[in-house]
DNA sequence: TTGTATGCGTTATCAG
DNA sequence: CTGATAACGCATACAA
């Protein structure tokens, strides 16, 4: 605040007073006559004060400010997210720092090292898929940092989650594959650490077994990166296309890999979904605008930012200890864009 | 920092050594004897000692981070410089706020608060479509705060800039357009009170003048909110579609503007660009997935993010005052999809 | 080469 | 009711 030096001291010496009665007179603290309190408000407001912050995090041990960390802001789901978690914090004076992860471990780690050095009370964070060793947040975690994960969650520890229906969403997307008339249906899913992938994985296998179909672990393939380098889709997609027994619909399990899917079929020049079906989760918006619209899977990313932070919020401002954790499951919403599979249906039904 | 009370004064302690000692031997003072830091430094490492950045900032008076305002976090442009920005700023150890004004005034203004009282060093900003009172930047620069402008930039204030070749820009998108067959075109823009309006707009004439094509005002249409409340848009279709002479083409002057035109023009089941040509500046990637793929103007978006926080390291860690700002101006690119405009070609032709 | 004292802006404690 | 002082964690001018 080099360019804005106003302080309580300023005040003070304008007034003839002391910084404490100052400070008392600003936190209109009953200890202060009226007029006094008038004089000082009155003055501060007119010189434009404003505590400095930096000062009361240093006191206060606080900083007001809480991190969050995920892998990529321009991904629609994740950006929708900050939107709730911003709407909130502000409410609550808190200010939020962003940072990416870019799925990276090492840079996810470095971002919470920065982090916590800058003494945020409270962190929100998806982890990202290369995150195998949950040592370093658990160990913030016990030291006092309160954590609240959500959608790629850590299991084993124990702080407030904030997922959506993971199982269900993959089971519904399936099933709806399903009952179009798709039998040999792909799935193309994130690193198998991560939480979402494991019940995504479940909830579309159990969609499979529901409907007596065998499940084919060649249809299966994971993206470590989570979609982060093209070339691992590519490489899982071309890999499927070559199976002698070719799939005739892919599953997607995130926003990247959908998109990522979409792309590299489209770049193929193999018709979507004439000759491959897709159905993906994602909260792009523009999915809509799409050729050919897709099916989706969406999450209530904003409603998911905005729990997450008044957990958080919560857990920062409890004078003491939590102890009943809450995993909040929200529905996800399968939407079925009509035009991409009644094509399919028809030709299924003439054939 | 809560859960870690490791401080300078812990080390001295336990070291039997003055806490100035300490700090000395920290920063690697050449007035330590080399056994006190190796003590010092070794000590520090085991206990894991991080310097607490509150107390710095107190101190140094300066808290190494830079505020980012723009509209929106969820719009491909902004969220790539943002990208950009945060990889220059990390690679100096600089923290990024990031903030939206969701293209309101009065946000803006909020936010600005809430970061120069959380002591930014910095500022890097695009203003919102409702921003006409440059009142407040001014006075913030004037009392030292570093300002650099990217995108929608404050001519009157004088700092760095950054922006695209606008006029270059919707000059090619126009004769673009022109040159494929269409006369007469409409044009969907922001705000007229930001730069970029008037620099699009400016570029967009010239590209009809140049052709001999008479200018109609009537198919100039202003969103003010820059397409943050959809039915702003629907409005300006709508009222163009209406006109007694309707436009064959649209020329949208932002990424938010052209989604909007695009999803607008679906909705009414107006075929593009069979009905209506669409072309517009847009930065997102999903563009040639959509059905039909537009031809669009892309900003370098990482580009400018990167520039924009190099040009601002450099004012905030400058000694004296620089006085010689300058306005970067990046090459903007059309991005030719011609799948949309050859149908378009070949009607003109036949018919 | 090391230690002491001071200040950054604020609030809490204790004294008047 | 108000004022002086210490403390938060760190860096540094000044002393030794």
């Amino acid at each position: 605040m080099r360019f804005e030096a106003v302080t309580i001291k300023d005040i003070a010496k304008a007034l003839g007073l002391s910084t404490s009665t100052v400070s008392r007179a600003l936190r209109d603290s009953y200890e202060i006559s009226p007029e006094t309190k008038k004089l000082v408000l009155e003055y501060a407001e007119k010189i434009n004060y404003h505590p400095n912050p930096i000062a009361l995090s240093l006191k206060e041990r606080r900083s007001r400010s809480i991190g969050v960390i995920v892998c990529e802001i321009a991904n629609s789901f994740f950006s929708q997210t900050i939107n709730g978690i911003e709407s909130i914090a502000y409410d609550n004076g808190y200010n939020v720092m962003i940072a990416q992860s870019r799925e990276s471990f090492k840079r996810e780690i470095l971002n919470l090292q920065f982090l916590t050095s800058r003494s945020i009370d409270g962190l929100i964070i998806s982890v990202s898929t290369e995150t195998e060793d949950f040592s370093y947040f658990k160990e913030l975690n016990e030291k006092g940092l309160p954590i609240v994960f959500f959608d790629r969650i850590v299991d084993e520890i124990n702080t407030h989650k904030v997922i959506v229906d993971n199982y269900k969403g993959a089971y519904d997307a399936t099933s709806h594959l399903i009952k179009n008339g798709y039998r040999r249906i792909a799935n193309v899913v994130n690193s198998g650490s991560l939480s979402i992938t494991k019940e995504r994985l479940a909830g579309y296998k159990a969609a499979l077994t529901d409907q007596k179909i065998p499940i084919d672990e060649s249809l299966i393939r994971f993206c470590h990166h989570g979609g982060m380098i093209l070339s691992e889709v590519e490489d899982a997609v071309n890999s499927l296309l070559k199976n002698k027994k070719r799939p005739d619909a892919i599953f997607a399990s995130s926003d990247k890999l959908t998109i990522s899917c979409l792309r590299i079929l489209k770049a193929r020049k193999i018709a979507v979904p004439d000759t491959m079906a897709l159905v993906g989760f994602s909260n792009t918006d523009l999915t809509e605008l799409m050729s050919p619209p897709l099916t989706t899977i969406r999450q209530p990313a904003f409603e998911m930012g905005e729990i997450a932070t008044s957990l958080l919020l919560q857990l920062i401002e409890s004078k003491r200890p939590v102890t009943d954790f809450e995993t909040k499951i929200l529905a996800s919403e399968l939407i079925i864009r009509d035009s991409s599979i009644k094509k399919k249906i028809k030709t299924k039904v003439l054939s």
